[in-house]
DNA sequence: AATCATTACAACCGCGAGCTA
DNA sequence: GTAGCTCGCGGTTGTAATGAT
């Protein structure tokens, strides 16, 4: 027996969004919000799937999108990213204000790929090709450096305490992520262009940026910020209030997620920081 | 002008994770 | 504990636009 379908496919609507459709779908998200995607099409009155409507809001409808060419920077970043990150798209999407991870993943696929082939450049693994002896691809152990750990989780830890305090967060946390096996860092020295000690600044986001929004509707709302999101640096109430969903709560809250280092698959508490 | 090849990117699909009853 | 459901992610495909011949 196979899986579900996700929708009765006989009755939705496939390819290209016609103007009507992306219409319907911007008043309802307007008037109803995000979310419950898989009953959001017959409420909005649209023949399309629930996953085919998340997926046009988030990549072409959303108002804090940024469209148009990647800038020079923005390049740079997307190759740094995922040297540490490898197809993490949805990680590094969200270092990028207004880009999305479907957008950034055809960019690189269609741009920066072909760009560091022209230039020797493995675009899998950001070594160079002629280097016959380029070990296999060993996985990257991304950690908070051992030199920094307390000053960077003394940061951490202060401004969540901060943000407990001001429901707010401000100035900058900034993360040093150090990768740190032997044998990569000697290849380091060999290639410039693997600048792997990357400096991950997490920034007050710009009044524009969607999730900051959310965070202003919290505000005005009254309600406590129970978490803060490491993606968008914001105190929230509960996980629905972000869209970008890199929050959770816990009865104890402040939880953190570190989804945005691409460790996946946990939550951080910012006291157990401590230990490491 | 017609045809074929290539490029760019919108959209789809399957799977895994997380949540909840 | 677990089965079912929903959501989000990353890989892949489809197709319109553009360029080359």
């Amino acid at each position: 027996m196979g899986r579900s379908p996700c929708c009765e496919k006989a009755h939705t609507n496939k390819g290209a969004w016609t103007r009507e459709e992306d219409d319907r779908l911007i008043s309802y998200i307007r008037a109803n919000g995000e979310g419950c995607w898989r009953s959001l099409p017959k409420a909005a009155g649209l023949l399309r799937c629930g996953k085919s409507c998340r997926l046009r809001w988030i990549n072409y409808l959303r108002p804090d999108l940024k469209r148009g060419n990647f800038t020079q920077e923005e390049d740079e970043l997307i190759i740094k990213l995922h040297s540490l990150l490898g197809n993490k798209w949805s990680v590094i999407a969200g270092r990028l204000s207004g880009r999305t991870d479907n957008e950034i993943k055809n960019y690189w696929n269609t741009h920066i790929r072909r760009k560091l082939l022209n230039k020797g450049i493995d675009p899998a693994t950001h070594r160079s090709i002629n280097d016959s002896s380029t070990p296999e691809r060993s996985t990257t152990t991304i950690s908070f450096g051992a030199s920094n750990s307390n000053n960077t989780n003394t940061a951490i830890r202060n401004q969540v305490e901060e943000d407990q305090k001001s429901r707010s967060v401000r100035g900058i946390i900034e993360c040093k992520i150090e990768q740190y096996s032997l044998q990569e860092q000697k290849q380091q020295q060999q290639q410039s262009i693997l600048d792997l000690n990357l400096e991950l600044k997490i920034s007050p986001p710009s009044p524009s940026c969607y999730q900051y929004q959310q965070h202003e509707a919290v505000l005005k709302s009254g309600r406590n910020h129970s978490a803060v999101c490491f993606h968008c640096s914001l105190g929230l109430t509960n996980s629905k209030d972000c869209n970008c969903s890199k929050v959770s709560n816990n009865r104890n809250s402040t939880v953190v997620h570190h989804d945005f280092l691409g460790l996946k698959g946990g939550v951080l508490d910012y006291r157990s920081l401590e230990m490491k």
